[in-house]
RNA sequence: GGGCCGUUAGCUCAGUUGGCAGAGCCGCGGACUUUUAAUCCGAAGGUCGUAGGUUCGAUUCCUACACGGCCCA
């Protein structure tokens, strides 16, 4: 028998002896008075000579963590996953039920105490328990209580026993529920209603993403996880409903990374005759507001830096940013050519789509190949805009450590948004970068059905050339647009990211409880 | 998909330049009526991730695989 089931079978005997003495180890009820942190926030203050003069007697449940044997006398530390209450027991003073429970107790037990609040020699709030309960009997050992549970794997597999012995998951997850509920105090504050739109979608629209694909027995049609919630809230704007927005699981069907879960969590929120400025200003505000609440202070410590969120960020077109942050001159921006050619110089890979795309142009995988055709050959419009992307990714983005907003992406990669008025090949986008990741993506939406439809066909075009992220042309979605949608602005904020970044976790695994891992084969 | 790293007792970790596998905590037996990482005494607990290979001998060296971490795509 292994180390590990002897001590399964030994607590096993444990539960067995209860039985026999007529003690429920996982009994139905148990009324109490406060749960260990209740009790030291109430009497946490209070003087041995207050406590001895007030004889407060309380009934207090909790997980054994600690069990100090010293002959007739016992100490217990009682947990509530916030703080832990210490109890004192005196044999003699136990009658035969309580003592078959103290005799049969171990570390991980559920007890209920029932006795006097006193301090000991040592000055700590005790409950001098006369009384012991059994509320559930642990069968498995806890993880050292010095060290904790440190393997990774195991924390992400198990995260009960993380929660029980680790102290920041528990913390990380407070953060992230305060985030998301400053995010909905605040919308609300502003007048938008919170919906619910399809987790499950004919077409999954909304982004460049890969689907993971279902089916429907009694329909008997093909699902998708929605990889976006934003074709249906739009659906929502031209249905009146003028704010809305919705919290909730996006599913891609993609690798995982430091950065990236097959489910992770957005906001996104649509405002009618807003606009992409305006949603530059409601974003600081928003995030400046949630940094003041959860950390006092309009800022975050990110992997060992502050950075600062006092509005206003500074805001750099895609080009400007380019020129900025890589050292480019922003006149060699401007067509394929040169981008390749810098692509050439900094020895850059060309984009993925581009590498993957079975045009003919590009059919020999070589660069220089594909400048020398370049030369004679069409290129597809919405090349640049790719080529520019890519520059922006290799040269920019991991230097964006303070709250930066890129804005004016190129038409190609952004298919559902408005053109720019002053440069048809850009629309009127931003996206949000802090500490060298996208936060949030946002811009003033296309409302014209004509030109959705047709970056609706574009789209379908780049799929048919093998990129199998392009967007799905959605003719209900049109027939929407066709009725009318209020000009608007909308915007989605990944949750899991700004967790990362508030909690200051550099694993997109840290914020997600359960996070996805390969299934393993279940051991003893 | 590629590179690097990791996997030893329930937990946290040592270690073996190839020769019977180590500690602390936990668990078990004992002592102890104010301890708090309680203390003291005693006896336990291992397919060294899995499968092959090299070798007189492999936990250690080699190969493959599994799972995980970080980086890259």
């Amino acid at each position: 028998m292994s180390e590990l089931e002897t001590q399964i079978e030994n607590r096993r005997r444990k539960r067995e002896a209860l039985v026999e003495q007529g003690v429920d180890p996982y009994p139905t009820r148990y009324e109490f008075d406060l749960e260990p942190s209740q009790v030291l926030e109430r009497f946490g203050e209070r003087s041995a000579e207050e406590l001895e003069a007030e004889e407060q007697r309380l009934k207090v449940p909790g997980r054994v963590r600690a069990l100090r044997k010293h002959g007739k006398t016992s100490f217990v530390d009682l947990h509530d996953g916030q703080s832990k209450l210490q109890v004192m027991i005196r044999r003699p003073q136990l009658d035969e039920a309580a003592e078959a429970v103290l005799e049969n107790l171990d570390l991980g037990d559920f007890l209920g105490v029932d006795g006097q609040l006193i301090r000991t020699r040592t000055g700590e709030l005790t409950v001098a328990a006369d009384d012991l309960v059994m509320l559930s009997k642990s069968l498995r050992p806890l993880p050292e209580k010095w060290h904790g549970l440190a393997d990774v794997e195991a924390r992400y597999r198990r995260r009960y026993l993380d929660l029980i012995v680790n102290p920041e998951p528990r913390q990380v997850f407070e953060i992230r529920a305060a985030l998301v509920r400053g995010m909905r105090s605040f919308l609300d504050a502003h007048g938008f209603l919170e919906v619910e739109t399809p987790m499950m979608q004919a077409i999954a629209g909304g982004a460049a993403a890969r689907p993971f694909a279902t089916h429907h027995n009694a329909l008997d049609i093909d699902l998708y996880l929605r990889i976006a919630p934003e074709l249906y809230l739009k659906r929502l704007l031209v249905g009146g409903l003028h704010r809305v927005y919705e919290i909730n699981r996006n599913f891609r069907n993609e690798g995982i990374s430091t950065q990236h879960n097959p489910e992770f969590t957005m906001l996104e929120f649509y405002w009618a005759y807003s606009d992409y400025r305006q949603l530059m200003d409601f974003t600081e505000k928003l995030l400046v507001g949630l940094a003041n609440d959860i950390h006092g202070e309009p800022a975050i410590t990110w992997q060992g830096a502050r950075l600062n969120l006092e509005p206003p960020w500074p805001r750099y077109s895609i080009k400007q940013a380019i020129s900025h942050f890589a050292g480019i001159d922003e006149s060699r921006l401007d067509h394929v050519a040169d981008l390749a050619a810098i692509f050439d110089e900094r020895k850059i890979a060309l984009p993925t789509i581009v590498k993957e795309t079975s045009h003919p142009v590009l059919q020999s995988g070589s660069r220089s190949k594909y400048e020398k055709e370049h030369a004679q050959t069409e290129i597809p419009g919405d090349w640049y805009g790719r080529f520019l992307m890519e520059l922006f990714e290799e040269t920019v983005e991991e230097k964006l450590q303070e709250p930066t907003f890129i804005l004016d992406y190129p038409i190609a990669v952004s298919p559902l948004a408005k053109p720019s008025p002053e440069d048809p090949r850009f629309t009127e986008r931003f996206e949000l970068y802090l500490g060298g990741m996208e936060i949030a993506n946002a811009f003033t939406e296309l409302n014209d059905p004509v030109q959705q439809a047709q970056r609706f066909r574009q789209q379908m075009e780049a799929r048919e050339l093998g990129d199998e992220e392009a967007h799905r042309f959605d003719h209900d979605y049109i027939r929407a647009l066709e009725h009318g949608m209020p000009p608007a602005g909308g915007e989605g904020i990944g949750i899991d990211r700004l967790t990362m970044l508030f909690a200051d976790c550099p694993s997109i695994r840290d914020v997600i409880l359960f996070p996805l891992l390969r299934p393993q084969a279940t051991d003893e």
